[in-house]
DNA sequence: GTCTATACACCGATAGAC
DNA sequence: GTCTATCGGTGTATAGAC
């Protein structure tokens, strides 16, 4: 056991990805520290040798989670180099599968409810994370930040409310009602 | 015991507020039958002679606190017969004190990630009571589908999204930002 | 219709063997 | 570092007295 001295990085690892999937997919309350650490292919009494408790958990999890659902949608992962296109951006964030949920869901969205009733920890970083977002879409664009905050309004809030709809037709209209107010003004 | 006939009704009502207020505040799983009974007044044996189980309280409670908050926010109390003032409704629903939640808040904004993880009951109502927003401010302002579903993600979004940040100044941006989308172009 | 008491299940966190 | 076992607390729902 223990065979590699970064065995526990990648166990880590491992909690953290099936954290950021089951707490977009339940939410804080109903997702187990049992159903994370089994997601993760290890038992309970594992996970307090990573992290000291859930909430501890659910906060590296949300900054990990938005970080990378923001960086993977902002670059092409192919041309890492490519800068911020927003374009892009505004296009994988409203696409109608995001909504669903398959692969986890940007916990900005998925969580914000959810984030609104935790300690100040918790909203202390995604308020960090959303001042983040803001001020490199505002340095990659030029526009003022009443216009960004905007923007970020109708992907957020157009994401979360979709996946609350339970009608196929409504979520689509809502999520190409946001991309019209985002894209300039589309041909 | 029971002297009135509609002391049942009344007892109803009471647990319908309670329900409510603490429902916007910490959700549905942080939200026991206890706290609701005791902040109506009552103990929690009581409960189950007026609803059958909680997800069944939760369902009226959104249904009913939905149409209130709108109703209240459409026309003004003092002027029943006075029709959709939009106006009013934008200003009421991004005031600052809306996000604080102090009586309770929109359940539309409040739990929009919290109903996203629930059956498909609870999220046919939220559909449907965002169908029925649609329609009265669309048969109200002439406007198309897509500019009026952009305006209620900018206003449940925006909420939703001030409420998770804990940074008054960013709070505070967030409902001018939205409220500079919605209002047409303010002097 | 409202009360008290309780059955039954779940979960976060800890202890201790390997 | 991962396992099994367990403690302690909480919450929904039900039973039965008044």
């Amino acid at each position: 056991m223990a065979w590699h001295p970064d065995h526990k990085q990648h166990s880590r690892k491992r909690i953290l990805n099936a954290a950021a999937t089951l707490f977009a997919r339940k939410g804080f309350d109903n997702t187990g520290i049992n159903d994370i650490m089994e997601e993760a292919g290890m038992t309970r009494g594992a996970f307090y040798h990573h992290f000291s408790s859930k909430r501890e958990l659910y906060q590296e999890s949300l900054r990990n989670a938005a970080i990378n659902r923001f960086r993977q949608a902002l670059q092409d992962p192919d041309d890492l180099q490519s800068g911020v296109d927003l374009k892009r951006l505004i296009e994988t964030y409203l696409d109608p599968s995001h909504p669903l949920g398959i692969d986890g869901g940007c916990p900005m969205a998925f969580l914000v409810t959810d984030i609104a009733q935790r300690d100040e920890t918790i909203r202390s970083t995604y308020t960090g994370l959303l001042q983040g977002m803001l001020h490199r879409v505002q340095a990659a664009t030029g526009s003022d930040q009443q216009a960004v905050l905007r923007q970020l309004v109708l992907m957020i809030g157009g994401v979360a409310i979709a996946r609350a709809v339970n009608n196929d037709e409504l979520r689509l209209q809502l999520l190409d009602a946001c991309k019209q107010g985002l894209l300039p003004t589309q041909e």
